[in-house]
DNA sequence: AAAGTTCTTGAACGATCATTCAAATAGGGC
DNA sequence: GCCCTATTTGAATGATCGTTCAAGAACTTT
């Protein structure tokens, strides 16, 4: 048995890059031969085909950010702080020259979601926990007495994910610093009102 | 001389519609053929490309969008029941079947701006109009009495703006009529606060 | 009604795309 | 150290793409 040589997560970190800079459509198999440094055919091999690399790149993308969204929780004893900071990255992240401004998930069901269900289903359940966890950081949130009980976590979630994909929207037209943070404070505030 | 047989403003809504179900770059010629009942050559005699077409069919569908935003306030003396019955109706475009739910200002923005900076700006200047006429009804509202002054229209113009993209981007995962009512009903109370 | 000009038609073009495959290469088991 | 098997390689393939263009059709003018 002889293993295959290259770093998979590598791999599917620059791939992930190149769909966010052109989309799934435009990336080509030369653009992605160029940012995996993996020729066609152990492509093929290791992914099926181009769509196949594609999931697993959604897949890779989902795992660090979900990794990323918890380590704003793990040494901090409030969750409503926790939140607060997320959202502040998450407006750092807009700002940031890169195309990475973009979220995978969200850019990939805007191109593909009509036309194929698999990636639809794939992504709308990764957002569907996304959103579960933020639901969750809530509902702590409102055990640990920062936010009132008067909403329900599930109502606050909703609405904070929806200003999410709003803020990163807006960023596309208007990527000043002072007016995201401005509607990001402001979001902030009236989730947990 | 001799004048083109099309219509073309219907080819326009045609294309546009094509280019919403599908995407730009999915969209094929034949797709336009068949969608506009226009053949490849013409189709290059009236708009030059396939890009070309894009370009008109977005001009067309923000000319569109402006006249159905106009029309809720031109038998209204409440521009803020205006601006309240305007986000009813876009959530109810969301809750449609057909495709059109998205907009095609924001889809082809997501698609293609980091490809085409003519694309870019077009888009990015129609958005920007399009936030201002809303700006504009808050300044108005604040006048009619109905809205306080305490923060600028401005502020609340691109709060709501926000929000809107918010609102289409949820619906894409949870097309669900309470769940988009509620969002909605909470962004205008807040955006109203 | 005939001529002239413009629009329409759709086949043909080169380019590029995702994908395949047979040859070359290199590691694991004996 | 040698064979076997799996991986890597990259040129070749067929399909599809946007685009062009020469011929035919139709309207306008005289």
């Amino acid at each position: 048995m002889r293993s295959a040589e290259f770093d998979k997560v590598a791999v599917l970190r620059a791939a992930m890059q190149a769909f966010l800079n052109k989309g799934y459509t435009k990336t080509s198999m030369q653009d992605l031969k160029q940012a995996t440094g993996l020729h066609p055919g152990s492509i093929y091999c290791a992914f099926e085909n181009k769509r196949g690399l594609l999931l697993a790149a959604i897949s890779q993308y989902n795992q660090d950010r979900s990794d990323e969204f918890c380590a704003f929780f793990i040494n901090s004893d409030s969750s409503k702080q926790g939140l607060e900071t997320y959202l502040e990255h998450i407006v750092e992240e807009c700002l940031s020259c890169d195309t990475s401004k973009a979220c995978l998930l969200t850019k990939a069901l805007n191109e593909l979601a009509e036309q194929d269900d698999e990636v639809q289903t794939l992504i709308s359940q990764q957002l569907e926990a996304w959103q579960a966890a933020i639901t969750n950081k809530f509902a702590r949130a409102q055990d640990e007495g920062d936010i009132s009980d008067e909403r329900s976590a599930e109502c606050r979630g909703r609405y904070f994910v929806m200003g999410i994909y709003g803020l990163r929207t807006f960023a596309n037209t208007h990527p000043e610093p002072d007016t995201l943070k401005k509607l990001a404070k402001q979001l902030f505030q009236d989730v947990c009102a």
